[in-house]
DNA sequence: CTGAAAGCGCTTACAG
DNA sequence: CTGAAAGCGCTTACAG
């Protein structure tokens, strides 16, 4: 790095006081047009831009976010972060992105989080150990979990109203004529494939429809293998409802090898409505996730946080909506 | 945020000056054994950490490198991104995230990185424009346009070599008795759909084996529709090689669609491998790029930039392998 | 090896 | 509205 331009040469050069230079380049200070017209000229000529770490220093506040991701695997997340990042610059914030490998994130991952002061946290795929917890809220860092809901109300979480979508699903299916399903699951220890299953478990009670239930984590693998166990096995169930989209994209890649046709022998629905769910080897009827929405509520609330600091702990669920496609 | 702790805190209760503090903190500072001590443990209970603002003030280097990235749609890049973070973090160098829409980035874009002063930039998938390009240069930030090779000799690029990696795509066609085939391009404007083409045609017009080309655009709708064009036009070909694996998969797709056996009737081969190729739906044959290798090229070159900025222009090409599965 | 002091480039009371 | 000055939390010559 070179030595840059600095306020003061900009000062010098427009004549004024480098205390002059800095309320032009701070919103909110107050400027005669003469003088801001002479700064921004010199400004200008001299190539000057304010030394964002001078500024933090200073005011005590950083205009970066940290986003930490675990699955990148998933199409869902690259999804994800072009939108935070779209949205984050909208307000002139920047993002500090962080892979994690662990389902619980370590200090060790989240060291330069803090050692950058970031304004605020959005982790998305994965939980905090109890210590990083602690050294975000000593900190009065605000974070937001993404795509989780958290039973705990220490922090604040956004998701999808995975409860409600799966109850609806469970009609759906019903309707369709299933009487007899399959419920595939994600990981055990999230959120997201927990209240999936709630949702949909609890209609078919309700409806006296009979149900199975397999473990798998979320990746198409397991959800090919799944589903090759199943269509091996006794019976093949009127529908599956599979609690990712990737996993259910497994599903239907097993059901075509094994010579099962969709949906006229047995029905899938995915969720997530990822870019390859309308692909037309696949044609999935998902659960769209409303990332926007899901996005805007995360970015809002991080916001209203930074600008004062509650510790607002809230568990947000946004609807999202049925797509159909040629699998049901 | 709150008041943080200072090392001037830590100095006070540890019994030392607050020199010795950030002695301790900083690598490559001697201090003895003793205050060391004194100073961890002062630190350990105040809970401190270096505040990395005044740090990179008073230092004049950053440890965060800004990584631009365009097409995430793409599961290629991923991959890279996760990549990057992780052999960055290695280093203690942080990523700062860009996502442009742009094919050429406007100094909008990356006008955080500027403010940040970061220590280098990586950009995956896009041109600069000129205006920009200078402002690194004037900056002295190393810059590396990656899975790019530019013709210009201003900035340092890495990518796989696609020239030679598409001669043998060609041989191998070849050999399998393929003697008409079909390219289909990527976007005409980028060097790695210009290389295979390249590295492509030469082969089969030394061997004097016919081809048609298609020009597309890098995505699996573009791929689709590609192949229904040529499969409901005049003969279909012995071979198709596409640019990219993504529209590869909407290659294979359109042809199961129109009842066209692979690799029986035609065989097709793409280009990353990345992680659905493998699927069992698709079975693609195609060219793995070695990510690995160029994304430790590409640190590699940025850290020794760092270090001693030289300015040092190349295009650094790495080779991949072919990877065989079923549609060939 | 250690401490007192200067200074990185800003923001922001405080006078005028 | 503007300038002189203090100070944010560090690193780093400079003495001792």
């Amino acid at each position: 790095m070179k030595a840059a331009v600095t306020a003061k040469d900009v000062a010098r050069l427009a004549g004024v006081s480098q205390s002059s230079v800095s309320r032009v380049f701070f919103d909110g200070a107050k400027v005669s047009e003469k003088t801001r017209n002479k700064v921004m000229a010199a400004a200008e000529e001299l190539g000057y831009r304010p030394n964002e770490f001078a500024r933090s220093l200073i005011t005590n506040r950083t205009r970066i976010i940290g986003l930490v991701m675990k699955g990148v695997q998933n199409p869902f997340y690259p999804q994800v972060l072009k939108q935070f990042t779209t949205a984050f610059k909208k307000w002139g914030y920047s993002v500090l992105f962080v892979h994690t490998n662990h389902d619980e994130i370590e200090t060790d991952d989240v060291e330069m989080l803090l050692n950058y002061n970031v304004a605020g946290v959005v982790i998305t795929d994965a939980e905090l150990s109890l210590q990083v917890a602690e050294e975000f809220r000593v900190n009065q860092i605000p974070v937001v979990f993404f795509n989780r809901k958290l039973d705990t109300d220490e922090f604040y979480s956004v998701c999808c109203n995975n409860f409600e979508a799966s109850r609806k699903v469970a009609e759906y299916l019903i309707d369709k004529g299933a009487e007899d399903m399959v419920y595939i699951a994600g990981n055990a220890n999230t959120s997201t494939s927990r209240e999936r299953q709630k949702g949909f478990f609890e209609v078919l009670d309700k409806r006296n429809v009979d149900y199975r239930k397999y473990a798998s984590d979320y990746t198409y693998e397991g959800g090919y293998k799944t589903a090759v166990q199943i269509v091996e096995g006794k019976q093949l169930p009127d529908a599956f409802f599979v609690a990712n989209d990737i996993m259910a994209l497994g599903v239907l890649d097993a059901l075509a090898k094994h010579g099962v046709a969709v949906p006229a022998e047995t029905k899938v629905v995915g969720f997530d409505n990822i870019e390859m769910a309308g692909w037309s080897s696949y044609g999935l009827t998902t659960w769209e996730q409303p990332i926007e929405k899901m996005v805007a509520e995360t970015v809002g609330y991080l916001l209203k946080e930074i600008e004062a600091y509650t510790g607002l702990a809230q568990a947000v669920e946004v609807d999202g909506s049925l797509v159909e496609r040629r699998t049901t």
